[in-house]
DNA sequence: AAGTCAATAATCGTATGCGATATATTAATC
DNA sequence: GATTAATATATCGCATACGATTATTGACTT
């Protein structure tokens, strides 16, 4: 084990991660182009299209995003037209977001990005399932 | 197992690689500032350091980027004084990056960032492989 | 040698991510 | 009730990613 051996590409952990990350929501696009929806814009319409009507905060705990990318991202949802961005009169500080008709609509399309691209994804159904479960133990564990 | 359960969050295996690697790149900065790298700078000097002298395709099959992403990267690299940017004189149209003596010496500043991200990534050597393993199997597969 | 095509890199436009900062609103304290 | 602290969101600036387009250069054909 040499000196330098753990700065080599192979060696890294974080690098895969990236690069895998990057080609899977690369492999997205033209799948959401037809719903003029970004990766992002997209994951943001799955809670919506679950939960119904969320405030900011929340939606940014179940997306791990916060407001400097959530906020310019709900505002072109809602130019889009598929959400609304209304203050919480209770509690002007929360923003609570709802689906819009045509966003709920959007769904129907929807439904069919996730079976295409699991089509295109060469993994076991093992793999898949290992893949997720150790993602979820790195993105669950918070003392860093 | 309902219609639209397809597109619940929980069920994406998408999502959590996107949200993973969003976390694990969030975790190299503070490290990598001291560097003046961001990660993607960090990763292209980490092949420069591993084999030296590379042409910019190569970079790009190394990295999986092309040179709208590297090109511009690159030139950042270049303009803080890491690495050099010439022509290939046997063929202009390739472009051979190689690396200053600054950028060489930073090499020794970067021995330090991977244990110190090791020590904060809470997974088992068994998980941490395996996760490595499974990634390189979706990134190797180019039927896509 | 001119013209066509192929290969490679650079540029452009858009949408993130994110640390840092600013703003708005409410809660808490005196 | 005025001041201060805390909470939630928005804005700013920078550096990606990436599809699409353009520019540069070389190879091939005739």
């Amino acid at each position: 084990m040499e000196k330098y051996d753990c700065l080599k590409l192979e060696n890294q952990l974080c690098f895969p991660l990236y690069s895998a990350a990057n080609k899977i929501v690369r492999s997205y696009k033209p799948l959401l182009d037809k719903l003029d929806l970004t990766y992002t814009q997209y994951i943001a319409m799955m809670v919506l299209w679950e939960q119904g009507d969320i405030n900011e905060k929340e939606l940014g705990k179940r997306l791990f995003l916060k407001s400097n990318t959530l906020a310019p991202l709900l505002q072109k949802l809602e130019k889009k037209g598929y959400i609304r961005i209304r203050k919480d009169k209770k509690d002007a500080r929360n923003i609570v977001i709802s689906i819009t008709e045509s966003g709920e609509k959007l769904k129907e399309k929807a439904v069919n990005v996730p079976p295409s691209i699991a089509s295109t994804v060469n993994l076991s159904l093992e793999d898949s399932k290992k893949l997720y479960e150790i993602l979820y133990k790195y993105l669950d564990d918070d003392q860093e």
